[in-house]
DNA sequence: ATCAAACAAGACTAAAAAGTCTTTTTAATA
DNA sequence: TATTAAAAAGACTTTTTAGTCTTGTTTGAT
């Protein structure tokens, strides 16, 4: 049959997202080996569009995510002692906002626990258990086994 | 502070999909009480842009998950014996295709379990749990307390 | 002081998703 | 068999998301 997708896309994050998650764990990799980065370092290592990738850098900065340097011999950093400070679900509001962590499944305004949609019920463990490891995944854990190889950012 | 969005909703399923899937579950619970229902009606009830909902319709009819009848007194319908049949993961592959169930949630092609995202481990019980849920949650399910006016489809 | 190498800001463009409109096809019924 | 009320189909428009480009600002090094 192979009818083509009609909507697309439906993923946790969006793709801007996917990318401000990357870049931050590309920096704060860089960070923890004393290197400062530039956004055209960052998007060749992270395979994302270079000026978009500007565009998200910036927001992480006004976000207080990630530190900007002005100037030449400038780029991105993030401070170590924050790496445990930095959790999954900051980068997630930082770009996406919180529809993910509250919006209805089925796109009601209404839905509550007291008045919840026909698919409420089962839902909502799956986004409570997604909150808490967006809270409980700090940038500490992402780049650990990043950096001794065991995970990856390519493709 | 206070920043606007940066990029936006980002929920499980696209607005398409939630459509689709209201106006399954409401489909349903007519066809429970052996009514068959127009675009019209459908778009009025679960608050939706009418000829935007006939796209969907149409799409959820090619995918053998709602019938229609043309014509005169014509409309959409469920049989009974299917409600039991048809599950939420149909619904949203048919419109969303399968993204949710799949794609890597940094956005990477190549990750795996053999060569996993950095988060990849902490979300992929997650996916599997969501997973489950929408292989397990069949229409029956969605329309029982929908039915007995215990869930809504309002806002 | 000047220059060059960075990021910042904002206007702009492109692509994808969401939504509309018009015409055609179907089928019940008067 | 003409009418009418429905869905189907497809071209079109709008909005949102993704991405680009140009110009400005900052700052270290010469």
């Amino acid at each position: 049959m192979e009818l083509p997708n009609f909507a697309q896309i439906s993923t946790m994050f969006s793709k801007t997202c996917e990318y401000a998650i990357r870049a931050t764990i590309y920096i704060a990799s860089e960070s923890s080996d004393g290197k400062r980065c530039g956004i055209k370092e960052i998007a060749r290592k992270i395979e994302s569009p270079e000026p978009f990738t500007g565009k998200i850098l910036q927001r992480l900065v006004k976000a207080n995510i990630i530190h900007s340097i002005k100037g030449n011999g400038g780029g991105f950093e993030i401070p170590q002692e924050e790496f445990t400070k930095i959790k999954m679900e900051d980068i997630v509001r930082a770009i996406d906002g919180d529809d993910l962590f509250n919006r209805c499944s089925l796109g009601l305004h209404e839905c509550s626990d007291d008045q919840p949609c026909p698919f409420h019920h089962k839902y909502k463990p799956i986004r409570e258990n997604l909150k808490k490891t967006l809270r409980d995944t700090s940038l500490a854990d992402l780049i650990l086994k990043f950096n001794s190889g065991d995970t990856y950012l390519k493709l």
